[in-house]
DNA sequence: TAGATTGTTAATCGATTAACAATC
DNA sequence: TAGATTGTTAATCGATTAACAATC
């Protein structure tokens, strides 16, 4: 038995958190028809190391060539496997309140692969309502929606005082991913996957970076 | 001449990270009733080390008192004033869209202390308009309207392509900090500060560890 | 006073950077 | 081939954890 025993070695959270900025940089590159880039340029544009950014996408494989560089195309493809956008996944959405509504409008991640298959509230002034084409539904249905549809990421946008309740029905129905805008931290078995936009505390570490200054 | 240059050590933006949620739990735990809490318990509630959790706080004061813990509302008030939230202070937001209007409608902000002072778009349509109380105003005012109303902090919503333009209006007039929801990574002087909700990074993130599950 | 728990220094761990051999 | 730049190992740096003396 060899060290081999996961499939692959554990990324670091801190790698996960700058594919997805490589990959908007690398899509701007792409749209400008820069062709190759070395991990020096890319690291100045994206704003880290040469080395760094090296070290970062060795974790996913070797996608440049000694003497040349990257190419442009290649990676950007590369990394969009990497974080699942090639295949897309279908999302629903719990809380068409006014964070929800701007999802809802906005829907800039469908460009991504990311498809909101359907919107729930238990609003009854809110249920029947279509938003930007999709009819609000009633909560009490998210279950057998969500088992039914092969939905995988679940957008939590209700007050915090029922986004625990809303969380363990979409794991309960098998949802894979929650992505939580509601200031609260889900309590979640471990094979589910968390990602939390906590808005307040990015104006609260702003505003302690203004007062220090 | 010592090494006490600065005024104070540099905060970790590690720690920084952690503060809102040291606040945020202390707030609940207020709300309960808590009178005092050790930095053990504490600890556990918010998912760091208790030793961590000391050396996080330890660069702000020694708000704790030996044999006791810490006292609930004492550390709360503390943790709000390193955070800056005790003075209110003043925004704008420039950029009426999905999210903008989602945040001008919600304004949960306010209870922390930060006010919306006014609101921006270039689209006639929009302005003039009357959103929650706040009227949108043309943004050629914009320049002017900061330096006259002692603002402090901006919030852009506005699409990417316009981010870095509305930034250097905002820096001009005299802002201190950004609180920017575009796609962008603005290009600003050391001496303003900028904190980034770069949802759609969230997103992938997520993706990506669902994937890897 | 004895027990508890902080504040803080020292040890460990992990992530970033430097260096360079491999190779296109 | 010579020059360039990757992939990767080793060195450094920073952040977390452990340990314990200080003290309420």
């Amino acid at each position: 038995m060899t060290k081999e025993t996961d499939e692959s070695i554990m990324v670091p959270a801190a790698v996960i958190k700058r594919l997805p900025k490589y990959h908007r940089y690398l899509e701007e590159l792409l749209n400008e028809g820069r062709e190759k880039i070395s991990s020096q340029q890319l690291g100045e544009i994206v704003g880290v190391s040469a080395p760094q950014l090296r070290q970062d996408l060795n974790y996913f494989g070797n996608f440049g060539q000694q003497g040349y560089g990257y190419n442009v195309k290649k990676l950007y493809n590369s990394l969009a496997e990497v974080m699942g956008i090639q295949q897309k996944s279908n999302m629903v959405l719990v809380g068409v309140g006014n964070i929800g509504q701007a999802l809802v409008n906005s829907r800039d991640f469908e460009k991504r692969g990311f498809y909101l298959s359907a919107i729930f509230d238990t609003n009854p002034k809110l249920i029947g309502l279509e938003i930007n084409g999709l009819v609000v539904k009633d909560v009490v249905e998210l279950k057998d929606y969500i088992a039914e549809n092969d939905i995988n990421i679940g957008v939590i946008t209700v007050p915090a005082s029922s986004a625990q309740e809303v969380a363990n029905q979409m794991i309960k129905a098998g949802i894979k991913g929650i992505w939580n805008f509601s200031p609260v931290d889900l309590k979640t078995p471990p094979n589910i996957q968390v990602e939390n936009e906590h808005l307040t505390e990015g104006l609260l570490r702003l505003s302690f970076k203004v007062k220090e200054e």
